[in-house]
DNA sequence: AAAATGTTTCAACAAAATTTGAAATGATGT
DNA sequence: ACATCATTTCAAATTTTGTTGAAACATTTT
C-alpha cells in the first residue's frame, strides 16, 4: 500500500544525463537510444496520483476474502448478513473488509431499512470481469 | 497480502440452510431466489487456489513504486542500473521490489554479461495495459 | 422511548510488509 | 587468483495491515 511521502515512488522527472556516462549493456544502450532516451522512458511512467489510485485499487483486491466478496457481487447487490453468511467471519472484521473495498471505490452501501446493502460499483465491476 | 490459514477466505461451500430462516431485506430474497439461492451464489466464487494466485498478482501492483516499474519495463527490458537511476532507490530496496515483482511472476531477469536484465512477462504485461 | 436487530467504530494486539545498511554472491577483466 | 562492478541476501528496526472483542450507532419494532 502506498506510504506517505514527497514522491509515492521515488521516480524522478527531471533527470542528469547520467545515463550517457552510466555503464550499461549495449543492448539497452542501443533500445534507450532508438526510444529517445530515458526523458521517453520517463513519459511512460503514469502520474503520481494515477499511480496511487491504481495502488489502492490493487490492494483492496490483495485479500482472497475481498476478492470472494467481489464475486459474490457480480450478479447482485447483498445485505451484510448474507455476505456474513457465506464467508463465517465476526462482525467487526468483515466490516473492515467491508470498509476497504468501499473506500477504492469497488463497492457501494447503501440503508435499506435495517440493513446495509452492498453492491459493486462500475469500477469494482470492471476490476473482477 | 494473504494470511496462512485452512480457508484462505473463509468461505465455505457447504452450507446450512440458515438463510431460509435468515431475515433479511425481501428486495434481497427475491433476488436470491430468482438466481437460484446460496448455492447458485457459492459457485460465483473462483477456487481458493485461483483467488490466492489473484490476490498475490494483485498485492505485486500495490505499491506506487513497483507499477512504476512495471511501466518502465513496457516497451524494453532494462538493467537494474537504469531502473535505479529512475527511481533513486537504494540497491536493497530495490532489489527487494523486483524480487516480489519477480516472484509473482510480473517479470523475469536474465544475466547478460555484469548486468541483470529485467522484462516484463506476458502476465506482466496483461496487467498494466 | 425502550428494546431489538444489523452494522460500524474503536483501541489493543498480532501478523505481515517494507526499509536500512552491511555482508555475500556472481560475472568480468587483469 | 584477485580486484572490481552489479546485484542480491540477510537480519534488525520500522511501518503498515489485519484481527479481536467491547462499545457505539442507526433503523425498525414494540
Amino acid at each position: 500500500m502506498a506510504r506517505k511521502q514527497q514522491s509515492c515512488c521515488g521516480i524522478q522527472s527531471k533527470r542528469t544525463s547520467k545515463v550517457k556516462e552510466m555503464e550499461i549493456p549495449e543492448s539497452i544502450r542501443e533500445e534507450l537510444d532508438r526510444i529517445g532516451g530515458l526523458g521517453a522512458l520517463a513519459k511512460r511512467i503514469p502520474a503520481e496520483k494515477d499511480l496511487e489510485r491504481k495502488s489502492r485499487i490493487h490492494h483492496a483486491l490483495s485479500e482472497p476474502l475481498r476478492l470472494a466478496i467481489l464475486y459474490l457481487l457480480i450478479d447482485q447487490p447483498l445485505c451484510v448478513c448474507v455476505i456474513k453468511e457465506f464467508t463465517r467471519i465476526a462482525d467487526s472484521k468483515l466490516s473492515y473488509h467491508l470498509a476497504i473495498l468501499k473506500e477504492s471505490g469497488l463497492i457501494e452501501g447503501k440503508y435499506q431499512g435495517n440493513w446495509i446493502i452492498y453492491s459493486l460499483t462500475d469500477t469494482g465491476r470492471s476490476c473482477i470481469s
